[in-house]
DNA sequence: TCCCCCAATACATCGGAGGTCTGTTGTCTA
DNA sequence: TAGACAACAGACCTCCGATGTATTGGGGGA
């Protein structure tokens, strides 16, 4: 094994056994070199290794630190992996959607607090009459993301917020090539907060299957 | 931004444009860094980070290639990320775990070639009577990894597989055995299998959840 | 024709130097 | 005394040049 795939584990080690907590400073770099027994340029390729995908962060002028480990934060490479998918692929991510999102909008309708619904129907009727392709799939972004975090549960939002990148793409061709395909999404975004809002999982947990289905189908007829 | 970061983004930019392909080899480190503009050391750092999430595949000797950016390559990075997580979070990836596996498993059920059903159920029948914790860990891998593998979607396949790491099951295995569970698993998993061969998708799904809400179950008493 | 050796290639690792950013400390002024 | 400014030290950023090591492919010998 390399030298700094070597450090990495250590490093890893140093963590999970405890010896270093969230938001604790590791050593400086000499040091932490020396002690791993490797030059400060093996060290940092490690380091960087581990700051790509949020273990650590490194500020400049200040030291290197554990982030809060919290599973958003290390979820969030995901969305970076899965830019490198092509459009073959994208098909087996929005099916994965397809079972996430809808357990997740059922989790939603338990446990959304009043106002959280309220904040949801707030995102969609911030949407004006004539939105750009950019505004529809930011906005659609927002509202399935404030779903998700609905759930209560962090590692499944930011697994979903994750898994909607590439398919963003396709919802932005979708918008460019399918007319009516804005407003059908605005009455089933709607339909959803209503099934929500009434407090019946089962109907939320439809929607929003038929409402991923949709996309679902319109990308594998287009591919 | 960091000099790295943009190094990392412009890689990442040669990819997903297409200037670079799966199976492509990048120009030598001294050649590239020039492009790029930066030294070697840093562009290694780069180079690095894109390594550990499997997007490129350094060789030394040889050169540095970009890998064939399958799902199951770059989701594989999750299990390293699992692996920072301690117990409390746990649960939720559990959670996450209980919403995926029942549907992969109903999918296997209609999607699982006849031969495959085969090498399920001999994957239970290999473990003996009285096996080790390592052998309880691995074979629960493999076969939860057969499954999902039978789901015919690798992001699915690979994200079950991630989502509870190695060190994951071996430390909820390892509380497990001493409440002498390993029976109850095993007629779970044969219940499953069962299911699968009888081609009752809802039998499966209904029998993983049950599988899966067990262990979350014990794992949130013992917390 | 086959096999072994070796030179070329490319990555791996190292140590040091100069630059830049950040947080702290000490001083000056109102 | 309170606030603002400047100097300082600590820590990371970037680069350079040299040496070590693994792989590959070609040339020479049997």
């Amino acid at each position: 094994m390399a030298l700094t795939d070597e450090a990495i584990d250590k490093i890893k080690g140093m963590i999970t056994s405890g010896e270093l907590g969230p938001g604790d400073r590791l050593p400086k770099e000499a040091d932490l070199a020396e002690r791993l027994g490797l030059s400060r340029n093996s060290l940092r390729e490690a380091v960087k290794a581990l700051s790509m995908i949020r273990v650590l962060d490194v500020r400049q002028g200040d030291g290197t630190y554990v982030t809060s480990l919290a599973p958003d934060l290390l979820l969030d490479a995901l969305s970076f992996v899965v830019d490198f998918h092509r459009d073959d692929t994208v098909l087996q991510f929005l099916e994965v959607r397809r079972i996430l999102e809808p357990s997740a909008t059922a989790l939603a309708t338990e446990r959304m607090p009043v106002e959280d619904i309220a904040k949801l129907q707030a995102v969609l009727d911030q949407l004006g009459d004539n939105p750009t392709i950019e505004a529809l799939v930011a906005n659609d972004l927002e509202f399935h993301r404030q779903i998700a975090a609905g759930s209560g549960n962090a590692v499944l939002c930011s697994l979903i917020d994750g898994l909607s990148g590439p398919t963003t793409r396709a919802r932005i061709w979708r918008g460019l090539t399918q007319e009516g395909a804005a407003e059908r999404t605005r009455e089933q975004h709607q339909a959803i907060v209503d099934a929500i809002t009434a407090r019946q999982p089962d109907l939320a947990r439809s929607w929003a299957t038929i409402h991923v289905a949709g996309v679902e189908e319109w990308l594998r007829r287009a591919l």
